[in-house]
DNA sequence: TAGATTGTTAATCGATTAACAATC
DNA sequence: TAGATTGTTAATCGATTAACAATC
């Protein structure tokens, strides 16, 4: 099936309601079929959004019926490749760092579903170099390269000071990796090939601040 | 001057805008002009919506010179009510909320215009309440109304486990507080005077693995 | 004055919602 | 069969971009 270009708000959705299945607890109930409607009223969305945005990339329903939620939630995993084990590394192992470092490796071992396996951790603190947190080893950041074609790393989180965050993406982009989540509050530029997501706490804080 | 109601994206914008003036390190030139041109160059947008933006609120610019820099930075602060002190509340001492709350001290710390002060930690866990983080102390929630209107909490973030995130938001909402940051996996339900906005970092993850 | 850039209107683009024939 | 709900087309809505007169 041929899948058209597909807009960024519609992927984010799409990943709104595989959680919203995945929290339902489907798996108690095999035959279990949910309608565009129920489906979109738990994720805050309306019905004639939920069927354009699963229209998209093919037909999921049953006219009268419904979508079977079980197979709904495979092809979601299998449209946004969190079917399969994904190497993350992170650059950066401050307090920030460590914190979601944890806060992954726990929701990876808790959650056979969750898929974000965290694989290294770069820093150019000699102190924290060769130590691990929970398993999970630290490198110098001269190893990336390396580290990221022997691991696989597809994705790499970036926790590190702004006034660094810029070079180190750089050194990020020329080890391959195609795919970056950002927490350092500036912003990066990176080759089109590479996708970027910034995540940026002080940014929705001030944003939130406009409410007051 | 009447004000039309102004969309969520504007919003964020502006604060991009206004970050991309504070990196720009202007009060080194009092006499600095920026073109809707370079700041959208900087920002990342067209220069078109950069004027656009700012004219929802005011006329801001002298034609053939763009915007005085400092003045453009003050009106945005005041715009986006990050010119005053806002005491910022967390509930949810964990890994996360420690991490969050030591970054955002140390950004108060160090930066003259940046205004969210922690003011108060929340838990349930009697170790930890009592205690302080870097000077902010850790109450237990059952006080929270009362902190709220002691220290005049205006923002909460909100760093618990999903499964009791909207128990607690709940709770939040009846302290009286009126804006959110949610960094619990999971969608709450608030009442539509209180403002909302979810930081999802596997949400972030699983966007990204879509473009792998 | 000549050149540059604003504020704003009009044109375009894209995304959301409504409606309904098809069909389970 | 009757009722329900999909997939899809058409209508609406909103946001972005282009263009340009006003003016510093």
């Amino acid at each position: 099936m041929r899948i058209p270009r597909v807009p960024n708000v519609v992927i984010r959705r799409l990943v709104l309601y595989l959680r919203t299945l995945v929290d339902m607890d489907i798996r108690s109930d095999e035959n279990l079929f949910i309608s565009s409607q129920e489906l979109g009223e738990r994720a805050g969305v309306t019905a004639a959004q939920v069927r354009k945005d699963l229209a998209l990339f093919g037909e999921f329903g049953k006219q009268g019926v419904g979508y079977h939620a079980l197979s709904l939630m495979r092809e979601l995993q299998a449209i946004l490749k969190v079917d399969r084990d994904i190497a993350v590394g992170l650059v950066g192992a401050g307090e920030l760092g460590m914190a979601m470092t944890r806060y992954n490796i726990r929701r990876y071992n808790q959650n056979p579903d969750y898929l974000f396996r965290m694989a290294a951790l770069f820093d150019i603190d000699p102190e924290k170099i060769g130590k691990d947190v929970e398993g999970v080893p630290i490198f110098p950041v001269q190893e990336m390269e390396e580290r990221v074609r022997e691991l696989n790393i597809q994705i790499m989180t970036i926790a590190v000071p702004a006034a660094v965050a810029q070079e180190i993406t750089d050194m990020v982009v020329r080890s391959g990796v195609k795919a970056i989540l950002n927490f350092a509050p500036i912003k990066l530029t990176v080759p089109s090939d590479v996708h970027l997501y910034s995540a940026d706490v002080s940014l929705d804080l001030q944003q939130l601040a406009y409410y007051l």
